[in-house]
DNA sequence: AATACCCGCAACCGCCACTCG
DNA sequence: GCGAGTGGCGGTTGCGGGTAT
């Protein structure tokens, strides 16, 4: 602790190196080896410090260094790595042959961690973010209806929000071998929920869970079973490979009506852009697969809330 | 054509852990 | 056991090229 840096010593060059200083850089340590790094640039005849030396030569003239864009399976594990390391970069640079610590480190910076934050997940946690903010709405535009603000509703559905929040409730986004795109990973019940149960259907999983609350309506009292399903479809294109795609829809339903259908809310609709639609990231070679979906702003209007609540109620 | 802005990446800085005398 | 020296790591900066206005 204390000590000054070496390369403010004997003022020695800093900045990008030239291609004579890579030369020598390179030729003395492939003669002699690095050796004391801090002894190096005096015998290689550079007027850098040694950090500046081992920076050099390890991030970027060592020969058995990969360069060029990150593949696909790369980026897999990268994020793969990341989610159980956290910013472990030379951990995860030690299981991508080729590739530098510092390298991975500006990949995530410069596009993952952006990726990420597009696809609305918590680059740090990686767990979902979009998703739920898409359903913020929704579930503010049901508290809004009058009938469930008087319910204090509102409390329930943020409780619900606050729950698919927690670390852990969504894992392995990235896998597109896993089908638990949106899922929460444990088949526990939920504590918010009256009901929620799995279910696998061919090449669709869901998770769906209930919760029941009462309306009044017009001197009158009656049952709301509002419902959330978490849909993963297992599509698979070839040999091995299996991607998954995550929806998240929400319904109403009555319990006067006899048929009980539901009111299912309008698909989702994409936002990700023409770029970045959930098929163009499949097709470029199974990349992370997350809904990027909302719900359309007709839902939100009065009048579409006045209809559904009669159909409802 | 000029300027502003953005983005990617190489390099730096400070801190920590390890080694060795 | 202690402290100095060294290597390594992660966060951050700033330059240069590309793009938008």
């Amino acid at each position: 602790m204390g000590r000054s840096p070496c390369c403010d010593e004997n003022n020695l060059k800093k900045g990008p190196w030239t291609p004579e200083e890579d030369q020598k850089l390179t030729d003395h340590i492939q003669k002699h080896g690095h050796g004391s790094w801090r002894a190096l640039p005096k015998l290689a005849g550079l007027r850098r410090c040694g950090k500046s030396c081992r920076l050099r030569w390890t991030n970027y003239l060592r020969p058995d260094i990969k360069r060029g864009k990150f593949s696909s399976e790369e980026e897999n594990s990268i994020l793969h790595l990341h989610s159980i390391l956290g910013n472990k970069w030379s951990t995860i640079a030690s299981h991508l042959p080729g590739r530098t610590d510092n390298e991975i480190k500006n990949y995530w910076n410069t596009h993952l961690k952006k990726r990420l934050i597009q696809m609305g997940i918590d680059p740090m946690t990686h767990q979902p973010k979009t998703d739920l903010i898409s359903c913020l709405p929704q579930l503010i535009s049901l508290a809004n209806l009058k009938e469930l603000l008087q319910h204090t509703q509102l409390t329930q559905n943020l409780q619900l929000l606050n729950l698919f929040q927690q670390p852990g409730a969504i894992t392995n986004y990235y896998n597109p071998k896993l089908a638990t795109n949106l899922m929460p990973n444990n088949q526990e019940q939920n504590p918010y929920f009256s009901s929620n149960y799995l279910q696998e259907v061919g090449d669709q999983e869901r998770v769906e869970m209930s919760n029941f609350f009462p309306v009044e309506n017009n001197g009158g009292s009656q049952q709301l079973q509002q419902q959330i399903t978490f849909i993963n479809n297992v599509k698979t294109n070839g040999d091995d490979d299996q991607q998954v795609v995550g929806q998240c829809q929400m319904g109403l339903m009555s319990d006067k009506s006899e048929s009980a259908t539901w009111n299912h809310l309008p698909s989702l609709v994409d936002n990700s852009g023409s770029n970045h639609t959930n098929s163009q990231e499949n097709s470029s070679g199974g990349g992370p697969v997350v809904s990027s979906n909302y719900w359309p702003e007709f839902l939100f209007e009065d009048s579409f809330l006045d209809e559904n609540l009669k159909e409802i109620c």
